[in-house]
RNA sequence: GCUGGAGUCGUCUAGUGGCAAUGACAAGAGACUGUAAAUCUCUCGCGCUUCGCGCUUCGUAGGUUCGAGUCCUACCUCCAGCA
């Protein structure tokens, strides 16, 4: 596979801040073993490395899969696995909602409640409780009741954080604040809250890193290596190593003085890695990650928060330094029946695909492409069978996963450029 | 044959004298980016120069009325009950 045998000569030192050191790791061994990210190959700003988590390593970049109410939607967690999905990012708003962190917490964390035998992300849940209907900030958080019952929440830094750490993903999510509009005094407020609240969520993430590692490490890891009733192969990682990752996120909306002076904040912080927050249009993208990630210290791992619907957006993302992504788009748009192709979406529905005994991509080796017709897709739809959503979104979370796999092969290779023209100018003529 | 009921946009349906006529489904198209999304929006009698205008429509044919899907008469068809 890609990466493998490559020299890894750019690998960063491993962290050594005082929280890490105090975590138990593998007998023998050293907490700089186990460097959290490494760069194999550098293109720019764009790099290729391995992200290495408690559930096993992310080849970047790579596109993360939306499990945000612990399950992507419509799939189950082998099919995710098979159309070659390396990790899943799930929320926190939604998961405290139901089941409640506590059932997690005590089914074993993420991984082992949900299936996902890989590594795992979670969003803060600030994004979904900023975009409520009624919901009251204040310096200490965000009070807002549950869009499910109408039972009163308040969510801080600090419950985030321990919510997040009894859901037990290996990646956090800094809490943060979304701006209330796109004016620039409106950013900047969100933006300095957001800083404040960020230092707030690395103090407490240190206080529960000092407590042990909870149910990673209480009765011995619950990862790949301590679950001998699953077969080999269907293991991701062989290192179980009790730790979990917090990354701060940048804000500042479409204002490149506000990113650059939100990337230096976080960039000063001791964290593990860096969302890139509140990106809602791949206009301009390009400059803003270049301000952003010329900033962000290059040996820590970046996540485009919320992007990957447009081909476009991985491709950009990727060039200027982005490591992951993670979007509802492509399975959002497969329920509805919008579904990629390398000439770009189409509506499986629209009435031409009736007769179109095609597949719907020819060279796309996914479950859906290698054995179902567009006509049978187009009658699913029409009829509304379960198993229209399931193919469709295996087919278009296959889609992106593997642009972006392609987008990793082709910096490798040296082929980016040529690459991301041929994918462009077929997908949007 | 008698008695009662019913015929409305592809389908089911609202409508009990006042604007081509309600709702659902079907059909046609569009949207979707850290998922309140198995969702939402638009079109849906015909034609046009489409923020409007014209034409034709509620089983068929007449009638009453300024005006009829709606009231009256006849006929056709269907349903139920009785012969």
């Amino acid at each position: 596979m890609l990466g493998n045998g490559k020299s890894d000569t750019m690998c960063p030192k491993g962290h050594k801040d005082l929280a890490r050191a105090a975590r138990s790791v593998p007998e023998g061994h050293a907490v700089s073993d186990f460097p959290f990210f490494t760069i194999n190959k550098r293109c720019g700003l764009a790099r290729v490395g391995v992200i290495h988590t408690p559930h096993g390593d992310i080849k970047t970049p790579a596109f993360v899969g939306a499990a945000t109410r612990a399950t992507v939607k419509a799939l189950t967690m082998r099919q995710m696995r098979e159309l070659g999905s390396q990790a899943i990012l799930a929320n926190t708003y939604h998961l405290i909602l139901a089941p409640g962190s506590d059932l997690i917490e005590q089914a074993g964390g993420l991984a082992e409640f949900s299936s996902w035998h890989g590594p795992t992300f979670t969003d803060s849940g600030g994004f979904q409780i900023f975009s409520l209907p009624d919901v009251k900030i204040t310096e200490n958080g965000a009070k807002f009741k549950s869009h499910i019952n109408g039972d009163k929440f308040e969510m801080t830094p600090e419950s985030s954080m321990r919510d997040q750490w009894k859901i037990g993903a290996d990646i956090h999510m800094a809490f943060d604040q979304l701006a209330k509009s796109d004016s620039h005094a409106d950013m900047e407020a969100a933006m300095h809250r957001t800083h404040r609240w960020l230092d707030r969520c690395i103090t407490e993430h240190k206080v529960l890193l000092g407590a042990g590692g909870r149910n990673l490490s209480s009765e011995g890891p619950k990862t790949w290596a301590s679950a001998p009733e699953r077969p080999e192969e269907d293991r991701f990682g062989q290192d179980p190593r009790p730790e979990q990752y917090l990354y701060a996120v940048v804000q500042g909306g479409i204002f490149n003085d506000l990113r650059a002076e939100s990337a230096r904040y976080c960039a000063s912080k001791d964290v593990d890695g860096f969302g890139i927050g509140g990106v809602f249009t791949a206009d301009g993208m390009d400059e803003m990650l270049k301000t952003v990630n010329s900033i962000l210290p290059e040996n820590k791992p970046r996540h485009l928060l919320g992007m990957g619907q447009e081909p476009i957006d991985l491709f950009v993302g990727a060039e200027y330094g982005c490591d992951t992504f993670d979007c509802v788009g492509p399975t959002r748009m497969a329920r509805n029946g919008s579904l990629y192709t390398y000439d770009g979406r189409i509506n499986i529905k629209n009435a031409k695909y009736k007769t179109d005994f095609s597949p719907l991509m020819p060279d796309c080796d996914c479950e859906c492409c290698k054995n179902y017709s567009r006509a049978y897709l187009h009658h699913l739809f029409k009829t509304d069978e379960i198993t229209a959503k399931v193919l469709a979104s295996i087919h278009n979370e296959h889609f992106v996963v593997t642009v972006t796999d392609n987008i990793r092969k082709s910096l490798l290779n040296d082929t980016f450029e040529e690459y991301k023209k041929s994918f462009l100018s077929r997908y949007y003529k």
